[in-house]
DNA sequence: GCCTGAAATTTTATACTTGAAATAAATGGG
DNA sequence: CCCATTTATTTCAAGTATAAAATTTCAGGC
């Protein structure tokens, strides 16, 4: 094998690596943040995530931007938000200019039960990331940034 | 407010941001991989994850092991182990001196299949870490292995 | 004023995922 | 030995997720 070729295959493997590496980070903090929700709001991650976005954008959002917001499916959202809707913290308002389009928004239900969530979530995710000094949250947060680009 | 509150006030947020910015990273190169596996190979992100685990310990592994390895629930490893021998590319094998157990394996036609799939995501992951450099991919891999320890 | 195509959302089928309950088998005191 | 507990796995119900098809509406050219 060559010296290039070599090389290569180090860089690939580091790339591999790093990426299991991220995938584990993410599935070790979602795991212990799903729990945490669980036990201490009855709430799933996505509605959480959902709630998030909203209390974000108190002027609501459309399904299709809170979609691209969380990178997940139109179908997926509509069914999210049919269940926070069902629990009285989301509705859907009609947009006017546009029968297609709903807008999204918390109610004021929403808007006190997000705050709860919020305050906790914030300390759990706290414990979670206490390993890192001021330095090192800025380096990975600058690092992981560059990989938000979609390549589609 | 205190200097030390707004120190960690501001400390607090950078931690919520970098815990933002590794779901994006990771869902992002999630929703990539998952579209390259579908159209390449018509196969799932979990279905790849359960061969990959299984060619690395070609002895087999049992249920539990396998989901400990890759953080999922019992539940949810039963049903794709029993898609995977569906398609012929994984079978149960009994464990001898445990009548509870089983131990999974790639059949020949699955360390076949996966050998290839493997080949292509290796070039896939290449494409979607190619902003890193070498210090870089070892730098972001070092730091992300401090939040795999379970905290429960 | 139509018609074609694009856009916003929902629906559908299928698969993944969890937590909890159920089953079955091993283990280890008494 | 027996029984309570633990361990390994599966089953179940509910929720999450995708891709693709279906609806409905909008927008522009003719």
């Amino acid at each position: 094998m060559s010296t290039t070729a070599k090389a290569t295959e180090k860089a690939s493997k580091k790339r591999l690596r790093l990426w299991l590496q991220l995938l584990r980070a993410n599935r070790a903090t979602e795991n212990q943040l799903r729990e945490n929700m669980r036990l201490a709001f009855d709430c799933t991650l996505p509605r959480f995530d959902v709630l998030s976005a909203l209390d974000r954008y108190r002027d609501g959002l459309r399904m299709s931007d809170l979609s691209a917001k969380l990178m997940v499916s139109n179908g997926n959202v509509t069914g999210i938000v049919d269940r926070l809707e069902a629990e009285g913290l989301a509705r859907r308002i009609s947009v006017d200019g546009d029968r297609r389009a709903m807008r999204v928004k918390l109610t004021e239900a929403g808007i006190a039960r997000f705050a709860q969530m919020a305050a906790e979530h914030e300390t759990w995710v706290d414990t979670l990331f206490a390993p890192y000094s001021a330095a090192e949250l800025d380096t990975l947060t600058a690092l992981l940034s560059r990989l938000e680009e979609d390549k589609t």
